[in-house]
DNA sequence: ATATATTAGTTGCATATGCAACGAATAGGT
DNA sequence: ACCTATTCGTTGCATATGCAACTAATATAT
């Protein structure tokens, strides 16, 4: 068993995980600098906004926003005390609750979203022309598709 | 101004963002399961095992690892309760502090590649044939040139 | 040469995350 | 129906990270 990359492999490897780390980077800092809460935050607040009713339990929340769900439950404390989301009872489920996005939520995540946008364009979507990123893309759903 | 992603373009972002953290999440899964440190212990070890002497200074170190300042004197802090590295002050600048691998540094670095090596293999590299990881690689390399 | 600004590294404090254990409620097996 | 196992969400404690302030040393400007 040999347990060597070639140099190629290296570089795929080394460098994803760099760029993600750059970009992210990026994107927080922009956030920061606007006065505006962590990505995080844009997550959860997206997800909520999406869902019917703008609801969803806190479960399901966790598995789409990739949390644990102890940091699923501190991140909507966070939020629920800045009154970007509310706690609600299931009906049909006395173990569950949801976590619904308020009007202060959606508008928050409103104007968050230029400035996640504008990252994303700058640093990462004007590195490619129409090919390349469809190319991309294909590698990103064979990684992807392992894991659904 | 549009603010609007096309639905390739948010494939990419997310699909980029979610898979690095899938991918992570198993690297550290794997690790954790052999008993093993965490994967930023490991590129602190990889960087100071291919230094010259194996030391280098924590700035620089920091610049590597892309670790702000006070979180590489906390991460030597500890590497060094548990042997596997030391400081040694810098002759020619009295700032400046080096961390030096140990011995025993360079054995649990070689002890984790393994596990590393195994999860980058089977989560990432299975995926691509030789042509996709080329232009894979091209599309990463596009994405740091901005960074470098 | 002296005063000032910058840099390297560290530290205190606040916040965020991981882990293991818990209570309450539901689901499954007999 | 009853007992057990599992699931949902939360909490206490330990660890990790971010921020701003600090010390000591070097670099820069006049």
């Amino acid at each position: 068993m040999e347990l060597k990359l070639t140099r190629e492999e290296t570089t795929a490897w080394m460098g994803f995980v760099k760029s993600q780390q750059y970009l992210l980077e990026k994107v927080e800092e922009q956030l920061k600098l606007k006065g505006l809460p962590p990505l995080s935050w844009y997550d959860v607040l997206l997800e909520l906004d999406k869902a019917p009713d703008g609801s969803l339990r806190l479960n399901d929340l966790g598995k789409k926003v990739l949390l644990d769900k102890y940091n699923v439950t501190r991140l909507i404390d966070r939020l629920e005390n800045e009154g970007l989301v509310s706690r609600d009872a299931c009906p049909v489920d006395g173990r569950g609750k949801f976590a619904c996005i308020t009007r202060k939520g959606r508008n928050l995540r409103k104007r968050m979203w230029p400035v996640y946008y504008n990252a994303i364009k700058e640093h990462f979507l004007s590195q490619f022309n129409k090919k390349e990123l469809g190319q991309f893309v294909n590698s990103i759903k064979k990684i992807n598709s392992q894991f659904e």
